[in-house]
RNA sequence: GCCGCAUUCGUCUAGAGGCCUAGGACACCGCCCUCUCAAGGCGGAGAUCACCGGUUCGAAUCCGGUAUGCGGUACCA
């Protein structure tokens, strides 16, 4: 069961940060579920914050979608926002940034009082030029430092001039190293971070990668568990930990999802957002299955899981270093593994907001056995029981009497064949009208004529569905009812007749 | 450019010095089953473990270098 903390007896406590400027990406619900199962593996808390100090590109309305499909995914939080704009619980609310601005102010304050942090009154065009000559004499970009230690009638004079000061953080000379779960050790040099850093914009307005770290602290954040692309930022939140006076998280960088070309997933090359695969009717159960392998195994050959069993094996060590291409045709797999594990009545409650109401329930659960191995998601239902939706004009529609003809047979044949199987089926008496007495008559019916059932089948499985393709032939004349099938071969036979007679 | 991270079948991965003539899954191919399509069963092909050098009796596994890919390099998150 859960093994004790990696450090100790400090009880584990992880966060998910979702920023609400868009829908909620596969790459963070990845990360999401990463941290939930690191979190629940260890008897920890799982803390959720919403990064929303970025108001111009944020929405409630996006804040609300991450928030509902985390819950989709079956992903629940102990601390943190419930519903969108609802109330918080847990002690060290909010959990929405936009709400604890005042810490951060005061946290800058602490820093520029014991000199960690000094005003910047360089402009962005200013600072803009300078990148640019930096660049031209071939130098990596950094800030140059020209506003470190300005004198009292330095300041003065910009303040005069009506500039604002943005605050900078003082970055260190020296080689920051920290522990990696998934990566070892890594060090990197302070000053590849290209000098001492803006953490308070000049309108006041806090930047990411101080008041994550604030966060982190005020929310006793003891492993901070997120995407690759946040590795070369780590030092800089290194060194705000420690400026600030608080104990380092121990943290984990876990490797990206990748578009087929092995570029970082995103949403011009990929569908990215939850809520899209949710619409195509893929489980939550086969998302969390999918999204747990692609970059970590339980090192078994096991690999159907439930989300309490990926908790329980869940090992943040065996986590896979390298970036992962996202498969769609795994995930097709996986789905068409955990919708053929439901039960009719269960996938018929997942099949409901899929599929017309023109299908009643009691409809829809007697069509799923003729349906059920044949989905590889959920929207795919609306195709596979569109014959029992449609009138019998819309069904006669779909084809031409070419298409009733098999390879082998000409259209005079066929409509002899045709006709057969229709008196064949009008003979039945109402209670005989099932599955099996179908298949038994026409399987007669074929014999008769010499024909192989293949071939005889065909062009009645097209007059019946409107479709070459389709679930099995007799249960789904059965479904449709005697009098609709007879209307339909009737239909066939009136398109055949067109083509004999010419 | 600079900094960092990575590199096992097409893809996801197993692999923690001898159990590896490298295992599984998806995809692919073939056969079987079969009323179409699926599902299912059986089988096949597919990786000189990026490359080069070391360490070792022995390396996919340890070390160094190279190459390639990716990420970062903001008063974005």
């Amino acid at each position: 069961m859960a093994k004790a903390p990696a450090d100790g007896d400090r009880a584990v406590r992880v966060r998910m940060a979702p920023s609400p400027t868009g829908p909620l990406h596969i790459g963070t619900a990845r990360t999401s579920l990463y941290n939930y199962l690191f979190a629940r593996h260890l008897g920890g808390t799982y803390v959720l914050r919403v990064e929303d100090t970025d108001a111009a590109r944020g929405s409630d309305e996006f804040e609300r979608d991450i928030i509902d499909n985390l819950h989709w995914l079956g992903i629940n939080w102990d601390e943190g926002p419930q519903v969108a704009g609802g109330e918080d619980i847990g002690p060290y609310g909010p959990y929405r940034q936009s709400q604890r601005l005042e810490l951060y102010a005061a946290e800058a304050e602490r820093l520029l009082a014991s000199g960690q942090a000094f005003g910047c009154y360089c402009t962005p065009e200013e600072l803009e030029a300078m990148r640019r000559e930096q660049e031209a004499r071939k130098e990596p970009p950094h800030y140059n430092g020209r506003c470190r230690s300005l004198t009292d009638a330095e300041r003065d004079a910009f303040l005069s001039e009506g500039r604002r000061a943005a605050i900078r953080f003082r970055v260190p000379d020296e080689t920051v190293v920290f522990d990696d779960l998934i990566r070892g050790r890594v060090e990197i040099a302070a000053e590849a971070l290209g000098g001492d850093r803006v953490i308070v914009r000049s309108d006041g307005s806090p930047l990411y990668h101080f008041v994550v770290v604030v966060d982190d602290a005020a929310m006793h954040i003891t492993h901070v568990i997120r995407g690759e692309d946040h590795l070369s930022n780590t030092p800089l939140h290194v060194l705000l930990f420690r400026a600030l006076g608080h104990e380092v998280p121990v943290f984990a960088h876990i490797p990206l999802i990748l578009n087929p070309d092995r570029s970082k997933m995103s949403k011009r090359r990929s569908q990215t957002a939850i809520s899209a695969y949710r619409e195509d009717g893929y489980l939550p159960e086969a998302m969390v299955n999918f999204l747990a392998f692609l970059g970590w195994s339980p090192g078994t050959e096991e690999e159907i899981f439930t989300l309490d069993e990926l908790a329980n094996r869940f090992e943040i060590e065996h986590v896979h270093k390298a970036g992962a291409v996202f498969d769609k045709d795994r995930l097709d797999y996986l789905n068409g593994v955990y919708i053929r594990s439901l039960t009719d009545e269960q996938l018929a409650v997942r099949l409901r907001r899929f599929v017309s109401d023109a299908l009643d329930d009691r409809g829809l659960v007697a069509v799923i056995p003729l349906i059920k191995e044949r989905m590889v998601r959920l929207a795919d239902a609306r195709e596979l029981v569109a014959f029992l939706i449609e009138t019998d004009a819309e069904v006669a529609d779909r084809y031409g009497p070419d298409e009733l003809v098999p390879a082998k047979a000409d259209a005079a044949g066929t409509a002899a064949a045709l006709a057969r199987a229709r008196d064949e089926i009008a003979d039945l008496a109402p209670d005989d009208f099932s599955t099996g007495e179908l298949e038994a008559r026409c399987r007669r019916a074929a014999e008769a004529i010499g024909w192989k059932a293949g071939d005889f089948f065909k062009p009645i499985r097209i007059g019946i569905t409107g479709r070459s393709v389709s679930p099995p032939l007799f249960g789904s004349m059965e479904l449709l009812g005697k009098d609709r099938c007879l209307a339909r071969l009737d239909a066939a036979l009136a398109k055949l007749a067109t083509v004999v007679a010419a």
